[in-house]
RNA sequence: GGCCUCAUCGUCUAGCCCGGUCCAGGACGUCGCCCUCUCACGGCGAAAACAUGGGUCCGAAUCCCAUUGAGGCUACCA
């Protein structure tokens, strides 16, 4: 049985690539027909959030993902946080400290800081001297009884380690590079490197899907597992998401632009973030790109992943967003944009049918929060015209304000409002060609909306109905008499 | 400094494992044209890449080595 886990910690909010790992062990999960586990990696007591942890189970909630276990669900392998199961992990580590495999290191911060530093300057690997390494087994004892503080270190031994990583292939390290890992912090709570095994171990996790910057400390796990006497797991390292610069996507370098939050906010869609997502490191056999939850559950293959790091480019975010905004059952749509309206024109939006303003907006729209720029026109209680924006290039103020008034007769004789019978009332104005297309349309357009810019005239009236377009028509009739 | 990883258009990538069908395919972006009252949408088209140097081979984007470049890790953080 498959399973794997996305193992977050609740430091802050949920970050694109956390989302990006959280999203392809779901979907290995579900193409393997195995179950998607969450678990709370809170083990840091000093960087802990307070809402951190909702925040982002609504993250991965909100891109539709879900988990057979967890914090929220429960499941028979729980407690699912780690603050919950530090008698676990002490008893592992001094398991680990009687049969040889860890030992217990009294040496301050402070001296392992100055060890560091002077093997810095000398330019050599910082490693732990293993000072405590040779402790008698009496003194040891002794120093504990007496209440010292004190870690329990993971003595590497000699020789390499080895595995296969599903995306990397076969990665092979000298024990004599790897460090003498703290496994028990002093204040009793395990490192990720201990917890992380014992948990995977615990919770039956067979397959280890997570970020590239684990990959130089998997050796370590490995040999954590081989003295713990366990089989290790498959383990798959993910390439990293980089920004412009090609360096890891960061809070510190990119800032909010990290969080997965701040794109929900912004009006991308889940769908378009999730098809985004999966295609930063991963593609599928053919040229397709438009993919749902639904099929990337069928077709992912981790063996498809790719091994190099991928620059989270926002211009494809924001391409698909369009797409699937376009996509959008209109009524869909409609609802989605309610929020955005309601912030052009408060409550009052909540009792207007939006419907045909959505309609005529949707090719327009990249993100939904987009909508307030461009829906101004539809909710404006008056426009401020001028003969100038009223008039076409080329053209006069006297032939805008004809135009103008032959557009309000003929619109006034439309009976249904529709869109084709609204080209038919205008073409028939110039049936004798007096005007151009655009010094016809330009100046009913403007009355309109307003704007230089703005949807298509027909769309714009349909949208408005009738009462309204002939409304605003009268309207820029008077500012052209006013000339 | 040490260790690890990576390297195809500006970007995401196909191809690489199983060398010839690749004067390298798709998408985003860019540019041009069409549609057009404006803005979008849509349609059509173009420019744009195998990091470098050695090998192996009849033949290399594909295999090997080196170099260069990039990234990650190097905490009682995860």
């Amino acid at each position: 049985m498959v399973r794997v886990r996305f193992a977050p910690s609740p430091t802050g909010e949920l970050h694109i690539g956390g989302a990006r790992t959280a999203l392809y062990n779901y979907l290995f999960a579900k193409q393997q027909g195995g179950q998607f586990i969450i678990r709370i990696e809170d083990t840091d007591q000093e960087r802990f959030v307070a809402g951190s942890l909702e925040r982002i189970l609504q993250g991965l909630k909100w891109l539709g993902l879900t988990w057979e276990e967890g914090p929220d669900v429960g499941g028979s392998n729980g407690p699912y946080v780690q603050s919950e199961r530090l008698s676990i992990y002490q008893e592992q580590a001094r398991e680990l400290v009687k049969k040889g495999s860890a030992y217990y290191c009294f040496c301050s911060t402070e001296r392992l800081g100055e060890l560091r530093k002077s093997q810095e300057a000398q330019k050599l690997p910082t490693r732990y001297d293993r000072a405590c390494f040779n402790l008698d087994a009496e003194e040891v004892a002794a120093r504990l009884a007496r209440g010292e503080k004190a870690t329990i270190r993971l003595k590497i031994p000699g020789g390499t380690t080895q595995f296969t990583d599903l995306v990397h292939g076969l990665i092979k390290v000298a024990n004599n590079t790897l460090d003498d890992q703290v496994l028990l912090k002093s204040d009793g709570f395990p490192t990720y490197h201990l917890a992380c095994v014992v948990d995977d171990h615990l919770m039956g996790i067979s397959h280890i899907i997570r970020g590239e910057e684990w990959l130089p400390s998997a050796p370590k796990h490995v040999i954590l597992y081989q003295a713990l006497g366990w089989e290790p797991p498959q383990f798959a390292h993910l390439p990293n998401v980089l920004n412009e610069q090609r360096a890891k996507l960061s809070k510190r370098k990119d800032g909010e632009a990290v969080w997965l939050q701040t794109y929900q906010n912004q009006g991308y869609l889940p769908q378009a973030m999730v098809n985004f997502l999966v295609l930063l490191g991963w593609h599928p056999q053919d040229d397709r790109e438009i993919f749902s939850l639904a099929e990337l559950s069928q077709i992912f293959e981790l063996e498809r992943v790719q091994k190099g790091g991928a620059i989270f480019n926002f211009r494809k975010l924001n391409w698909f967003n369009a797409e699937y905004i376009k996509k959008l059952p209109l009524v869909e749509l409609n609802q989605l944009l309610q929020p955005y309206y309601q912030k052009i024109n408060g409550a009052e939006a909540a009792n207007k049918d939006t419907t045909k303003l959505t309609e005529v907006l949707r090719s327009r729209l990249v993100t939904l929060a987009d909508s307030i720029e461009q829906a101004g026109w539809y909710f404006a209680q008056e426009l401020a015209l001028t003969p100038d924006l009223l008039t076409t290039k080329g053209s006069t103020a006297a032939k805008a304000k004809a135009a103008q008034l032959a557009a309000t007769a003929s619109l006034a004789e439309v009976g249904e409002w529709q869109i084709t019978e609204l080209k038919q009332a205008m073409a028939k104005i110039n049936s004798a060609g007096e005007f151009t297309r655009g010094e016809l349309l330009w100046p009913v357009r403007v009355a309109l909306t307003g704007q230089r810019q703005s949807p298509d005239v027909f769309e714009v009236a349909w949208a408005l109905g009738k009462n309204e377009t002939l409304k605003r028509l009268n309207y820029a009739s008077k500012v052209l008499a006013a000339e």
